[in-house]
DNA sequence: CCTGAAGTTATAGTAACTCGAAAGTTGCTT
DNA sequence: AAGCAACTTTCGAGTTACTATAACTTCAGG
C-alpha cells in the first residue's frame, strides 16, 4: 500500500503544505498516521478525501460543515439519510452559485464588448480627458 | 435627484452596512458626498457602481485589484485599454470557474444519488454499524 | 427634555488560509 | 565523523474581507 508525505499529497492534490496540515489539524483527516518521527503519513483514500474536501470546499462549505460531514461518514452508514441531506443542500447551492455566476459573466462580457466598441471608434491617439464627476463616466461604467 | 443613507444603500444592494461602508473606506467609491452630520450620501450612480463592485468581487476579484479599476475609471479615457484588459482577464478567470463549479456539481450529484440508492436498497431500520477504518468507508465516499 | 433610531469612528473578532522561525530526522558527501 | 541539504514538525503571527461591538453624536417625535 502505497503512502505519501505532506509534500507529495500537496503535488498529488494541487494544494499547499499548509493547507493539507490545516485540513488534517482540524480533523477534517481523520486517519492520517504518524510514522516514527512524528510526521503525517498519508494513504490513497486520504488523497481521495482530500479531492472530496476540495470539491465541498470549492462549493462554497465552511471547515466546520466539512468536519461535521467527515464525522458522520466515520460514524457509519446509519448517518446516510443526514449525509443524503447535507448533499442535496450542497447541490442546490451549487446550482444557483454557478447562475448567479452566469449572470456576472453576461455583465462582464457587456463591458467587454463595450470597451472593445470604444476602442475601434477613437483613433489610437484620440483619447480625450474625461470630466471627473461627468455622469457618463460612473454611470456608464456602472451600467 | 435622489440620495440615499447607508442603510437604504444595503437595502437596495443587499450588502450590510458594514460592507457597504468597507468598501467606502477602501476607495471603491470615490464619489460619495457627507452631509453636515458626517454621514454618507449616496447617488444612484454611487449604487450602480456597488453593483459592478458586487460583480467584480462575486467574480473573485481581491478588493485592491477593484480599487485600481475604479481609480482607472476616474481617470478617464485615455485608461480605457487597460480596462479593457482587466475585464478580458476577468471574463476568462469567471468561464474557468463556472466550468470548475459544474465539475464539482457533477461529483456532488453522484453522492445525492448514491446516498439515495443505499437509502432505496436498506429498509428504513435495518442501517448497520460500519468498520471505522472499513476500506468501503473513506474510499467508497471519496470516489 | 428624553428616548430611540440612525449615523459616525476605532477597534476587535472571525474564517481560511499563508507564512516564517526554530527545532528534529534523515541521508548523502566530503 | 561532521556537516549540510532537504525534509518534516509545531507554534505563532500576518492577510483578506468582512462582521461585530463600543462609545459617541445627531435629530425627530412624544
Amino acid at each position: 500500500m502505497a503512502t505519501y508525505s505532506v509534500q507529495q499529497v500537496a503535488n498529488k492534490t494541487g494544494l499547499t503544505t499548509y493547507t493539507v496540515r490545516y485540513y488534517h489539524d482540524h480533523g477534517l483527516l481523520p486517519f492520517v498516521q504518524r510514522d516514527k518521527n512524528n510526521n503525517r503519513v498519508f494513504s490513497d483514500s486520504d488523497i481521495e478525501w482530500l479531492e472530496m474536501i476540495t470539491c465541498l470546499r470549492s462549493t462554497g462549505m465552511p471547515i466546520d460543515q466539512i468536519k461535521n460531514y467527515t464525522d458522520l461518514v466515520v460514524e457509519g452508514e446509519n448517518t446516510v439519510p443526514e449525509r443524503y441531506q447535507i448533499m442535496l443542500n450542497q447541490q442546490k447551492r451549487t446550482v444557483n452559485e454557478i447562475k448567479e455566476l452566469q449572470q456576472h459573466l453576461a455583465t462582464i462580457k457587456y463591458k467587454v464588448d463595450h470597451y472593445a466598441e470604444i476602442m475601434e471608434n477613437h483613433e489610437p491617439d484620440s483619447f480625450e480627458p474625461s470630466n471627473i464627476r461627468d455622469k457618463e463616466n460612473l454611470k456608464t461604467e456602472a451600467k
